[in-house]
DNA sequence: AATATTTGGTTTATTTTATAAACTTGTTTA
DNA sequence: TAAACAAGTTTATAAAATAAACCAAATATT
């Protein structure tokens, strides 16, 4: 029987987060939104889910006098990103291996 | 920015069952019902998904006097599928290669 | 210097999707 | 012959994703 795969990261929008995440260590808001054409709204909704799952660290501060929000992948998201990605492979097996 | 991830088969279940399909060439509801671990109402419903968007083909026949469903997978399902992969990697990045 | 616009978001409402519960048709079994 | 079972389908409910509307502060415009 399958493994179920982690519904939190299992997201088009939080999967892309996490991905940017996994390879920049941090990255903020707006680059966030144009990286992933996601609209505000929906934006702040998935990375306020990643956060409370403990998945991300938010930070708000201040770019000068306007607002910033950076985002950080924890450890806990890296293992459930790692977890998630062998998942992955167990369902694709070979489909993802030829490539 | 990213690409979509197609998403009739960005879903659990009708990747499970598209992954299945992808090794077996054939399988049956009652195979694809105990192998999922889905309910028979959700494993009716996103055959048909699946089917409608062409990816699968769905045989209705008897084994003996029981009806039987068997599914395969099409060209067009195949195609889905090696596109759906390379959007994910693009996705994982290195972190999907260094495993 | 008032007012309009833009930036960087959040909150709330709507739509879509996934899932389960209830039902159907026919078949064994007691 | 009635109860239980098999193999599904249909319909109702719950959850999720998404967009629309909103807000506060900053900057630009007339």
């Amino acid at each position: 029987m399958l493994k179920p795969l982690n519904p939190i990261l299992h997201s088009e929008l939080r999967l892309a987060i996490m991905s940017i995440l996994i390879a920049t260590e941090s990255a903020d808001f707006v680059y966030l939104r144009t990286e992933t054409g996601a609209t505000a709204g929906n934006l702040s909704v998935q990375l306020d889910k990643l956060q409370r799952a403990g998945y991300i660290e938010i930070e708000k501060g201040f770019n000068g006098k306007l607002p910033r929000t950076t985002c950080s992948m924890s450890d806990k998201g890296r293992e459930a990103m790692r977890e998630y990605i062998d998942t992955l492979q167990e369902y694709l097996g070979t489909a993802i291996k030829s490539r």
